[in-house]
DNA sequence: TCAAAGGAGGACTTCTAATG
DNA sequence: CATTAGAAGTCCTCCTTTGA
């Protein structure tokens, strides 16, 4: 795992080995030189032990003060991307062992300061929730950030590691936006200091119904080029790919990835003889939901991404004054 | 070792809203 | 109504990784 603190060391430097050079003393002979020689003896060593402790914080100028947190008094970030299959991989029950066999987390998490003396992770999920489970205390640093220096060093961190997959880093730019901290996806991309239409493409991925996801054995599975194909395959005929999907989900042992993306692609040439009508809503191109009359006389909307609480309150009241009409 | 797949990023096109 | 700027999406290329 890279590490922006690399070459850091984080161990105390050693204590100065150095040893004062004897000095030839001339010997006064009245009490006024006496004191003078005292005064400028003191003088001298003064300014030797100001150069010494000089020396000794230059060792530390860089360096990151760290402390040891109990997990408990830690917040997962609202931002988090972690899937919780990543916490059943092998990887992470390595990086678990690593953690109990060294006592704790050697290379610290980031948090910040939130209220009732509590902490909001802005990197370092997976080494918290390996102390978590080994009952250690977690070595973190702590620094104050506002929202969007929390997001844009959380994807930092993030990327520096190349392990987030395509779909977990959507749902991640997903959020981002959703929250008002960047007005548009070109915006996020220019901050994090990414491609526009890889973010483009991981927010399709983000986007797709959660029964697709659920299709796979792990959204982890997910790519990037599958975005597109996945989305066309599902406007095409929502019912039939949910129906798909669901049948996908509750296949033991799961297909594989690339068997379930086949599966869930050829649904659109395999449409039903009597297809439900599918009303595609789009926000500037972008297709945001789909009402679907189905046979039996409902009819569903499915939005393609999480609604605020706001936004559901201002659906709540839309849909009551329709039916009221 | 080599071919295939995955991922990143640039260039281009399309669409929409604002403005004169 | 034409123009322009901004945003999103698509296509393509290049580099890296992976597996046979």
């Amino acid at each position: 795992m890279k590490s922006k603190f690399k070459g850091i060391d984080w161990t105390a430097p050693a204590a100065s080995t150095e040893v004062s050079t004897p000095v030839t003393k001339h010997n006064p002979s009245t009490a006024p030189g006496a004191e003078f020689q005292r005064v400028a003896d003191t003088r001298s060593q003064m300014l030797k032990e100001n150069e010494s402790l000089k020396a000794q914080v230059e060792l530390w100028n860089g360096a990151v003060p760290t402390r040891k947190i109990p997990t408990n008094l830690i917040l997962r970030s609202k931002y988090a991307n972690r899937h919780e299959t990543n916490f059943e991989s092998v990887e992470f029950a390595s990086l678990r062992e690593e953690i109990k066999s060294a006592g704790g987390n050697v290379q610290p998490i980031k948090v910040r300061p939130i209220e009732g003396g509590r902490f909001e992770v802005i990197f370092g999920h997976r080494r918290l929730e390996a102390c978590k489970q080994n009952k250690l205390d977690v070595l973190a640093i702590v620094e104050d950030l506002d929202d969007q220096a929390l997001f844009v060093e959380m994807d930092r961190e993030n990327r520096s590691r190349k392990d987030l997959s395509p779909w977990e880093q959507g749902v991640m730019y997903q959020r981002a936006i959703q929250e008002g901290l960047f007005p548009s996806i070109r915006k996020l991309a220019e901050a994090l200091g990414v491609d526009h239409g890889n973010v483009s493409k991981s927010l399709t991925l983000a986007e797709l119904p959660n029964e697709l996801v659920d299709a796979f054995a792990s959204p982890l599975d997910l790519q990037y080029r599958w975005a597109k194909p996945l989305r066309e395959a599902y406007l095409a005929n929502p019912e039939a790919s949910i129906a798909s999907a669901k049948k996908l989900a509750s296949m033991s042992p799961k297909p594989t990835p690339a068997a379930v993306f086949a599966t869930l692609i050829s649904i659109d040439v395999a449409k039903p003889k009597t297809a439900a009508k599918a009303t595609k809503i789009t926000a500037g191109k972008r297709a945001v939901a789909t009402i679907t009359q189905g046979k039996t006389g409902s009819t569903e909307v499915h939005f393609q991404m999480q609604l605020s609480d706001s936004k559901i309150k201002v659906l709540t009241k839309f849909i009551q004054e329709l039916m009221n009409d």
